[in-house]
DNA sequence: AGTAACATGTACTGATCGGTACATATTAAA
DNA sequence: TTTAATATGTACCGATCAGTACATGTTACT
């Protein structure tokens, strides 16, 4: 299988995995969306567990990417972009393909903390959160481990609550505790 | 079957679905660990999934029960009680059951909206809502709605990061950024 | 005791699960 | 052009899925 292939069935497992969930998603519904002989994928992966590995990989990175961007764009200084990031949530939340956050999921459906699923998806809120936590050093607020924990709090909170109530004003709201919360540290 | 035994089927469904995950756990599982042959199942529950909403009513009934129960009794008056629930929650994540919430972990199976599974969970967040602004209503606070909405993204966010990184302080921080948003709307 | 109604267990259904054996293309080296 | 290696597809594996047919056991009423 050409490395261009393998992108292509990372790509469309990402795709299917996230919308129809892990243990619903069978390989052969990977065949029957990418036209992919089940030999050609259990070529370069061993077991499903490791494609989903890799689509978790590939999801944590163009995720972060894409939000850090989002947050950086929409705002003019580090406070200003801690801010930001709960907007960058809100245009996510109003994406008609958002289906919450495919690693609150993955840890839904794999649940033991040492499972490789559960740790790379813990992995991917840690490094979240370092990023907050940089952000509110940059802006020299006070106690900024403590503030970055509080505001992904009211993240993590509002993706939860925009899948179960579909968006409503989880963002906006999220947005008001957090401009609180950074005040307060300011 | 006697009523005892759809009880007890029930009790124990919910035990295995919490623990092992809705998809993970198939019927013939459920038949081990009860004794219960699959047809008396059949019986009561023309399906696994009418079976999933039995379980889910039951943990809603219980779950808010016993953390309006704990709130109230690590408590004196509205407003500590509204504190108090961060304090439900923490030892909630303290019991090495503890294995995240339900419902989120139902909404991540069945991510359809209008899936009976996932309307059932998006009701039990609404109830804790509504009785939390009632509690915000009865201490007098500004916005007891919005108020009522920021606190509940900090519960849902720490149980989420709780059961990502394993409780770590994920109810001390909600805690404090709660402190600080119900002094803000004092 | 006889009989009807219901509860229960066994053993099965077709479908689908993750994963693989094997035969056939396709390519590359000689 | 022959041969060896690799890539791919088909067709299957045993296990398990949700769900059921049917035979047997148990209870309750007459």
């Amino acid at each position: 299988m050409s490395a261009s292939k393998k992108d292509e069935l990372v790509e469309k497992a990402l795709e299917v995995f996230y919308r129809e969930g892990f243990h619903a998603t069978g390989m052969d519904k990977l065949v029957a969306e990418t036209k992919i002989s089940k030999t050609s994928m259990y070529k370069h992966f061993r077991t499903k567990e490791d494609l989903i590995l890799a689509t978790l990989k590939l999801r944590d990175l163009r995720f972060r990417e894409n939000f850090m961007n989002r947050a950086a764009a929409l705002s003019n200084s580090p406070k200003q972009e801690l801010l930001a990031t709960f907007d960058a949530l809100k245009e996510w939340f109003e994406d008609k393909k958002f289906k919450s956050c495919m690693f609150i999921k993955a840890s839904s459906e794999y649940q033991d903390p040492d499972h490789p699923i559960h740790m790379v998806s813990a992995e991917h809120k840690k490094l979240l959160h370092i990023y907050m936590q940089k952000l509110a050093e940059k802006a020299e607020l006070k106690a900024p481990k403590e503030l970055a924990t509080q505001l992904q709090l009211l993240q993590e909170g509002a993706i939860v609550l925009a899948h179960l109530h579909g968006c409503e004003d989880a963002a906006k709201n999220a947005k008001k505790a957090a401009q609180s919360l950074i005040e307060a540290a300011s």
